[in-house]
DNA sequence: ACCTGCATGTTACTTGCGGTAACGTCAGTC
DNA sequence: GACTGACGTTACCGCAAGTAACATGCAGGT
């Protein structure tokens, strides 16, 4: 039965490239983004000539081990969003769930959104390649969230996708400063921006002695 | 007259600081973030030693290469935040000078935000410490402009700074998507993100047939 | 004049990483 | 038994960061 033998070398190859993964993982959780070949090739156990087989570079094992925890988050994310449940409560949950993730594992957060992106021979520099392919996702996605269950007016497939990633833009940001500092609980921070959200910042009046901003 | 001796000394070094920074600048503008450090000798006329004599090491040619870009952008932004004219005005203004920034310079942009941190030895990866020092620069000039200006109630430090990284994680995201795809004019898109902020998410009406966002 | 101190510059090296070529080895197939 | 093809290795190349160690030119004290 060759389709058998052929069934079982691509699961066989199928469960290799997974191993290699968790593999890199563990390094990646342990070392941070600049864990090295040598080092995530030891860590599985073989050495380097295999997972260039496998990835074809260190961009390829990026992208795979990337898309590996962007598929995980972005499911999260859509269960929060899909809750049934009222808009801003919605909105909270989606924060939280994203806030929650990259608390639990900060490692693996900034692997995904500071991708060391130096590659040698990575010419060709578009501006717009870069700044970790999770933010795009995240924005693309909630662009298309907003866009079917909002009702915008005229204009409205710009104004979702805007929204979707300025949205997600400060989420990265504010989440990113908090892990940082922590100057407040979770459930503060998401407060706080689903408050900038509902237009508390226009609604706010000026302070006494001076034009507000 | 030894000080004065010493003075020119002084002097002559800041503006061969000066010189070796421009040069650096051409090279990145040119090839991009990750342009060498010999390169960057060729371009100034001398060789490697000399760079690492004035800066130790990349990290800190890079500090300082950001601190002169950073520091020019944040006065656009602060003089285009302290223009007499309405909230809204302002904010649209200041929006707008920002995109008007990274749109006449992307290499500039993209090496400020995306600044290949993985200089070997840069152990101690603290999340907090990356993603680019202009972002967080620029979250806390925010913030205090917010919170001098605004009345935001009890808490209002808290708000403002959440509120200030928010709010520019939201312009960086947003804008560096628009880089990247050119979906609609500066103008469209900063219209767009002004009203978001202005509470027009929430104020829209959920699309028939299903509940809102 | 001469030595000292010091900044400026160089060449030549080490180290470490991404990536590759060339060579083994062990299944199953004709 | 020779052939194919995946899995694995060692040993190498190229390149960039960073570092000695050595040269040179110019003050200023003796």
């Amino acid at each position: 039965m060759e389709t058998t033998q052929r069934a079982d070398q691509q699961r066989s190859a199928d469960r290799r490239r997974r191993e290699l993964l968790e593999a890199a993982d563990r390094v990646v959780l342990r070392d941070g983004p600049q864990a090295s070949m040598n080092a995530i090739a030891a860590e599985a156990g073989i050495t380097k000539p295999i997972l260039y087989r496998h990835f074809g570079d260190k961009g390829g094992l990026y992208a795979a081990l990337a898309k590996r925890h962007t598929d995980a988050l972005l499911d999260s994310l859509r269960a929060a969003l899909d809750a049934p449940a009222d808009r801003r409560e919605r909105v909270e949950s989606t924060l939280d769930t994203y806030l929650a993730a990259i608390e639990a594992r900060p490692q693996v957060y900034r692997f995904l959104m500071h991708p060391a992106e130096g590659s040698p021979g990575d010419q060709g520099f578009d501006v717009g390649k870069h700044s970790a392919p999770l933010l795009r996702r995240m924005g693309e996605e909630l662009a298309q969230v907003i866009e079917e269950r909002l009702d915008l007016g005229p204009d409205s497939q710009r104004l979702a996708r805007v929204w979707g990633h300025g949205i997600v833009g400060m989420m990265h940001a504010a989440g990113d400063w908090w892990l940082g500092e922590r100057p407040c609980s979770r459930a503060e921070l998401v407060r706080s921006l689903a408050d900038l959200l509902w237009g508390r910042l226009t609604a706010a009046g000026d302070r006494v002695g001076g034009p507000g901003f």
